[in-house]
DNA sequence: TAGTTATTTCATTTTTTATTGAAGAGCTTG
DNA sequence: CAAGCTCTTCAATAAAAAATGAAATAACTA
């Protein structure tokens, strides 16, 4: 005869391989974008579901808390990287992934990348104002780096565009 | 008369506003591929300093231990974006910039999104058999959506090249 | 080769980042 | 419009990553 175990185990059904494969393909693949290993998680396992899913269900596959779940979602969303879709008869969202997977790499250049890129030239810009009160020995050596780095971050701006329409196509 | 203070303030001398730019456009820079601050700022340092610098100057100017400053070296050592020259009559290695940066973006790509575009492809493969056993209703939806997210890897691998050599030009 | 200086390594500490879950806001529906 | 659900937020906590510095090692020099 059985014992009641001390704890109860809540039964949710565990991870198949193929999911397990799955999520753990997009969080190295998330990550090396700068997203969270919850957000891969759970973008891992809607790529391969075949139904959509309610947060509930995503928190007790990965077993991860509410918060976990409902802010991977909202950063999902956000890259439109997962959708909800309409359930009758049930209230709450159901989401799924989105496959257009260049999107990620979209918002990742346009929001990371792109920015970053900006930010970097507008300071190149003040270096040139500050290297030019500077003695002339020292301000040549900083001349030159300066248009050196300035030289190659123009030419990866420019390259974006065609790196975006290469992989949206 | 002047008392000596409680604590006794070493006088290495501050960085330079520009020095100050240059530290901060590298330690965004490199924290997108996915270096720490650390290497950064020595970056930073090295890339505006007209004179060869030796360890334990990077250690006072930015107020680093000597345990990041001999890491963050060794980091950007092995990437080839520093380079140690001779200082005769001392027996410090010094270091200077290299100044071509292409080396970092080539670096990245090799060493972090090459391997995991690899590793992605190799875990599809493994899912394909995993969604052959299943039954035919999710295999075809996994099915479809593996070929897409190969197709995609597949291409992304394929523009490295051609990125490289934008890059490296 | 003994002594000194320079550098690396790595266990510990600090800092940063991600996760948790309770509180509560917003919907829905009976 | 009250009673549930569902979902979001955020302060507290946990986990991960980076920095520190003492000890070990390596390199030089006298």
């Amino acid at each position: 005869m059985q014992v009641a175990p001390a704890t109860l185990e809540i039964k949710d059904e565990s991870l198949s391989a193929l999911e397990v494969e799955s999520i753990e393909l997009f969080i190295g693949f998330f990550k090396l974008i700068g997203l969270q290993k919850s957000v891969g998680e759970i973008y891992g396992l809607l790529f391969v579901s075949s139904r959509a899913l309610a947060m509930d269900d995503i928190m007790m596959r990965l077993e991860i808390s509410l918060g976990a779940a409902s802010q991977g979602l909202k950063v999902l969303r956000s890259v439109g990287a997962v959708k909800s879709v309409y359930m009758p008869g049930d209230r709450r969202d159901h989401y799924v992934a989105d496959l257009e997977l260049s999107k990620f790499a979209t918002a990742f250049i346009n929001e990371e990348l792109k920015p970053r890129l900006d930010r970097a030239l507008e300071r190149i810009g003040t270096m040139e104002s500050l290297a030019s009160g500077m003695a002339p020995e020292e301000r040549s050596t900083a001349d030159q780096r300066l248009e050196r780095l300035k030289h190659w971050l123009e030419r990866g701006e420019s390259m974006l565009p065609w790196l975006l329409k290469f992989l949206v196509k």
